[in-house]
RNA sequence: UGCCCUGUAGCUCAGUGGUAGAGCAGGUGACUGUUAAUCACUUGGUCGUUGGUUCGAAUCCAACCGGGGCAGCCA
């Protein structure tokens, strides 16, 4: 009886089988008189299991349409491979082409450029690299989950539609079913948001964490896991309008614990796909960063360099290095700055924490000089910025006096204050661009190549 | 949003004022085990668009459109 096999488990088979059957697209296909090569990919692994056609077949004449990229159905013998450079093949009994390609198909068999690829984003999984970057991306998914679970979080989902308008984090998407061309407006002549769907103006969520807070005042320890939009015009290789981000968010949880969270969560993720993606990460370290495994291993290898805005700033300033930006306590580190501190001063990720408090939103907590607050970033080498958060401001005094300071209304946080009034507890979280770390872990240098199908401003075509 | 680079065959590119090229892919043929197979032959182009300069423009100029990079904003 044949069985369908995935690739991956064909490949690892322990024994010769004598019918399986495979199905799958064809990679390339090597000809000779009077037989062919086929190379078959399924998407279960990245290797391909070469498929022998003899011309005993049937059908041997009609199979000149299983060219590249055609899918096929092979059912065939497993057997120890007579040529070099694999263990297994499949002797094939029969083959069956189910969808053929013609000669628009725009995948050859060599290397295409990244930004070409692009442009197909339907088909570029079936390459190499972006099979390999799909793989990880779902089980690095899983690591993360897996990460929380072990910890005893809860996994929560906090709103996509949100309707406070200023959460601080950049440009929102406006969310309407109201006639563009000819919206209801009220006596003034301003279009009437409360005629909207909602009953009044709506926005696709820039962040789930105060939300997550409300959770986490709750369950404890929780984190969220869902699509991030921002409507920021942003032209780089590492932002995304539409993204995912991760947000745990712990009640009686202090900075350090925050910080020291971030730090297992980050590389115990990446053991995690160190150990579950070996093959896929190899291919990334030859053909798409060569340092790849090294700095992967390095990073699992010593804990993180950690240090306040402050001293990080002392280093800026006494380092010698001509930085386009100027550095001065109380202003922003720009990109160069934190480039030269993860990859020139420290050569590792860093974490800065204890940042001016006019540079910080109001729900950090305000330390006890009263100049910072109790934020924190990790830094990596390569990416910047992949983990940005702060223990969180419990006091509701204090809470008020900084929506006040920072021009905030009260009433449209009524809620997110309320969680103050009612039995408030210190707690800390943190926001990780998913992205960013699957960047970092495949060494895949733009944001668009690790997402199936990216929206950047001006592009939400496919 | 600012600055910079770029657009020639399906892909990657050469061609800097005189009428279009290469490699790969595709097609045809050869080859008894190939590994991005190899070898021979071969199809394929309004040189991003519009306008201008010139006897003549892929080449020079302008505008527009597309792609990319860096910075800011952030994750």
């Amino acid at each position: 009886m044949q069985t369908r096999f995935s690739i991956v488990d064909l490949l690892q088979s322990e024994e010769a089988k004598s019918l399986v059957t495979v199905q799958g697209w064809v990679r390339t296909r090597r000809d000779s008189k009077t037989f062919f090569f086929l190379e078959l990919n399924d998407g279960s692994c990245l290797a391909n299991i070469q498929i022998v056609v003899n011309d005993n077949l049937l059908n041997f004449s009609q199979l000149g349409a299983a060219s590249t990229g055609a899918s096929v159905s092979v059912v065939g013998a497993l057997v120890a491979s007579q040529g070099k450079g694999q263990r297994w093949e499949i002797q094939a009994e029969s083959v069956e082409v189910l969808g053929e390609v013609d000669d628009r198909f725009p995948l050859q068999k060599k290397r295409h450029s990244v930004e070409f690829l692009r442009e197909i984003a339907h088909l570029r999984p079936r390459t190499n690299l972006f099979g390999a970057v799909f793989r990880v991306r779902s089980k690095l998914a899983f690591a993360i989950h897996s990460f929380f679970n072990q910890r005893d979080f809860f996994y929560v989902n906090t709103p996509i539609v949100t309707a406070s308008d200023c959460e601080g984090a950049g440009e929102m998407f406006r969310v309407s079913t109201l006639d563009i061309d000819n919206p209801p407006r009220s006596e003034d002549g301003a279009v009437d948001d409360s005629k909207d769907f909602f009953g009044r103006s709506t926005y696709l969520t820039v962040s789930g964490q105060l939300e997550g807070e409300a959770m986490a005042t709750a369950l404890g320890k929780i984190y969220t896991f869902g699509p991030t939009f921002r409507a920021e015009n942003s032209h780089t290789s590492r932002h995304a309008s539409e993204f995912w981000m991760v947000e745990p968010e712990m009640a009686f949880c202090d900075l350090k614990q925050d910080m020291d969270l971030a730090e297992d969560f980050v590389k115990g993720v990446i053991k995690d796909v160190l150990d579950t993606c070996s093959e896929d990460l190899a291919f990334f370290s030859k053909f798409v960063d060569k340092g790849l495994l090294d700095r992967l291993n390095f990073v699992l290898d010593r804990p993180f360099v950690r240090l306040s805005y402050t001293e990080a700033v002392d280093i800026l300033l006494e380092c010698g290095q001509s930085f386009e930006h100027k550095v001065s306590w109380g202003a922003n580190l720009q990109s160069e700055h934190e480039r030269y501190l993860t990859e020139e001063h420290f050569k590792s990720p860093v974490t800065v924490y204890d940042y001016p408090k006019i540079i910080k939103p109001f729900y950090m907590r305000v330390n006890d000089d009263d100049k910072t607050v109790g934020a924190m970033d990790v830094l990596v080498p390569g990416i910047g910025e992949i983990v940005g958060g702060s223990q969180r401001e419990e006091r509701l005094e204090i809470l008020q006096q900084r929506m006040k300071e920072l021009g905030v209304e009260e009433d449209e946080y009524k809620w997110y204050v309320d969680l103050r009034r009612f039995g408030s507890v210190p707690h800390s979280g943190f926001g990780l661009g998913f992205e960013r770390l699957l960047m970092f872990v495949t060494g895949v240098s733009n944001i668009r190549d690790v997402i199936p199908f990216p929206r950047t401003p001006g592009n939400a075509g496919l």
